[in-house]
DNA sequence: ATTATCTATAGATCTATAGATAATGC
DNA sequence: ATTATCTATAGATCTATAGATAATGC
């Protein structure tokens, strides 16, 4: 048992990145404090030395979640080949992209329920959605006159339709219409 | 105090229409039995007479929140001006629609959560899916020629881009940020 | 007599807190 | 001595059920 100061600081950010995960998965009502801290190794009680409240958890969660999904994002562009829009594009779409809630991007997960949370939470995907506008923009520069608003319009678009297909892909019963909905707007995202 | 079968039907009805507005509004978990029969005019004890479990009742609610949602475009094609692709668009993309989320497209404010709800819900959800896709299908025919699968596909990009659009628009913080979403998607859904 | 609804409550679950325990750190 | 975590539990809330009450309908 770790009980040193920053070991404690380890313990948080395990509590936290755990509920980013789960969050995703189940819901943000979908998973109680108590089964979180078990999971992550530890007893309920201590959950209130680590958080004013299970909302301060939820922000916290979210927040990590989009920090680590940014993350996820930047590393691939690192790492393999060259990030180009199609390939974000085709990432975002995939079928293992839509059967990984838990690791996968948290606004297509959770901005249904978000929309129905407080400000802190609206905030933090306000930002996420200005960032993923920015950066899809910039994509689509080349194929605009330099300075050309229609990049941006075009990058609002494309991002709305992301996140509708990957919702209605998980939503829908049918394997086969899954794929077609993601297939079917990558293809046409692309050209 | 009505206490005739038909009474009873009309009860039944009732709840599952209230329901159907509630858990739009406020999330399949946002509210709890006792409060949906409070706000009925009932009490909970009641509530096991009329629905098996609460899983029941969400089912209910669901396919009455589609049932109702189709009528209400349906409706919309009557009354007024001729309903066409574009004024459908206007009309899913409008403030005041994403404004009413009680009363309005249970897949723009449900979708995320029935993804991870049962069998049931998502084949009722895959059914409006693939008439929406439809109704959307027709309106494109015209853009091109007999039997081309292009209309389809473009149905699917719009519809995507729809449900997208909305659950965005809801969930960021920004009003201005918000109304440019609804605005932009919508132009170039129309163009 | 039957039944639609109501009152009352059991039992489970969830958030939050109080006080004990077992480490760290001066 | 301080503090990170644990044990135990209060109190609220939620689903579900049992039995009473007050209508309907033969």
């Amino acid at each position: 048992m770790g009980h040193s100061r920053a070991d404690k600081a380890k313990t948080h950010e395990r509590i936290v990145r755990l509920a980013a995960k789960r969050f995703r998965e189940k819901g943000l009502d979908g998973i109680g404090i108590a089964d979180l801290m078990n999971e992550a190794g530890l007893t309920v009680g201590g959950f209130y030395k680590h958080f004013g409240s299970r909302d301060e958890l939820v922000a916290e969660a979210i927040a990590s979640a989009l920090g680590g999904w940014k993350r996820k994002v930047e590393a691939a562009a690192v790492g393999g080949p060259a990030v180009t829009y199609e390939s974000l594009i085709d990432a975002y779409l995939s079928e293992s992209h839509r059967d990984n809630r838990a690791g996968g991007c948290p606004v297509g997960s959770l901005a249904g329920e978000i929309a129905r949370s407080g400000n802190r939470a609206r905030m933090l995907v306000n930002q996420e959605v200005q960032e993923s506008i920015k950066l899809l923009t910039n994509f689509l520069r080349k194929r605009y006159a330099a300075g050309d608003v229609k990049a941006r319009w075009r990058a609002i678009l494309t991002y709305s339709a992301l996140v509708g297909a990957i919702t209605l892909s998980r939503a829908v019963w049918d394997k086969r219409l899954s794929r077609d909905i993601l297939k079917t707007v990558a293809r046409l995202l692309k050209s």
